[in-house]
DNA sequence: TCTAAATGTTCTAGCTGCTAGAGGTTCAAG
DNA sequence: CTTGAACCTCTAGCAGCTAGAACATTTAGA
C-alpha cells in the first residue's frame, strides 16, 4: 500500500496532480486509513503510469479516458484503440508543419535584422506587414 | 471610424478577443460613440494586426507587449526585439524535436498494431510499459 | 418616423491540464 | 510523547481565449 506522495514518485506525477485526475475520474477513488488519507495498490501505480505515458505521448486526457477504457474491455476491437492512435498521430504532424514554417520565418526574421536602432528594425518590419512573410503561418493555438 | 465588428473582420479577430486585448491593456481604450460603442481608427487597426500576426508566430502576449513597446520607441536599440525573436525561435525549435520524437513513437506503435481486439493491442501495450519505447518523449505541455 | 434586425454592451463562467497556497490534520520515527 | 514531514480540503490562478445571458444601440428599409 502506498501513500500518494510514493506513487507519485513512483509515477513521476505530483500529488496534486493525481488529485486533480482522481476529481475529474481519471484514477478511481483509492482506499482511505482512518485518518483519510489516501492508500494506494499496484493497479493504480499501473493505471497512472498509463496516463503518464499517454500524456508524454500528447494524448488529451479525453482520448486517455477512451484508451483506459478499452484496455478495460479487453474483449473489444483494437480498430479503436488504434483510430485514436491515428488522430493524435495526424495532430503531432499537423503541430509539426505549423511550427517548421514558424521557424523558417522566424529565422528569416532574425537573419536579416542587422542591429541599429528599432526604427528600422527588420523583426518589427515583418512583425507590422504580413504580407512580407514567405509562408504560411496560421498558427495560433498550433 | 470603425466598429468592433469591422475591426474584428479586417484584422481577422473575434469581437471577443480584441476586448479582451483591451482587458489585459495590449489594446488601448478606444473612443465611444454617446451610446457607448467603441470606434476604432487606422491605427489601432495596425496595432491589432501587428498583435494578430505576432500571436502566428507563436509569441505568447508577454513578448508582444514587450515588442509593442519597443515598436513605440524607435530610439531604442534594436537589439531587445532581436533577442526577443531568438527567444521565440528557440522554444519553437524545442517544441519541434519534441513533436519528432513523438510522431516517430506513435507511428511505430500504430505500425506495429495488427488489428484484432484489444487484448493485444500493440498501442494499449506500449502505452502499458514506457520501457517498450525507442525515443525520449518528455513532452507534457510541448 | 417607426420598427426590426444586426450589432453592440457588460458580466460571468468555462475550456485544458495542471499548479500553488492557506490553514488544518495525520502519520511514523525517534 | 513529541516533532516534523507528509497528508487533507478548498479556493484561486496560469494562458489565451470563447461562449452565453440579458440588455442597449445603431442602421436600413417600409
Amino acid at each position: 500500500m502506498l501513500t500518494i506522495g510514493s506513487l507519485g514518485k513512483k509515477t513521476g506525477t505530483k500529488v496534486q496532480t493525481i488529485r486533480y485526475y482522481e476529481q475529474i475520474g481519471l484514477m478511481p477513488e483509492p482506499g482511505r486509513t482512518e485518518g483519510g488519507q489516501r492508500r494506494y495498490s499496484d493497479s493504480e501505480v499501473d493505471r497512472l503510469s498509463f496516463i503518464r505515458h499517454a500524456r508524454q505521448l500528447g494524448f488529451p486526457l479525453e482520448a486517455i479516458r477512451e484508451l483506459l477504457d478499452l484496455s478495460d474491455n479487453p474483449d473489444r476491437s483494437c480498430h479503436d484503440a488504434d483510430s485514436i492512435a491515428r488522430r493524435q498521430l495526424k495532430q503531432v504532424e499537423l503541430r509539426m508543419d505549423r511550427l517548421k514554417a514558424l521557424s523558417t520565418e522566424l529565422k528569416r526574421m532574425i537573419h536579416e535584422c542587422s542591429g541599429g536602432n528599432t526604427a528600422d528594425c527588420k523583426v518589427l518590419e515583418v512583425l507590422r506587414d504580413h504580407s512580407e512573410c514567405l509562408t504560411d503561418h496560421d498558427a495560433i493555438g498550433a
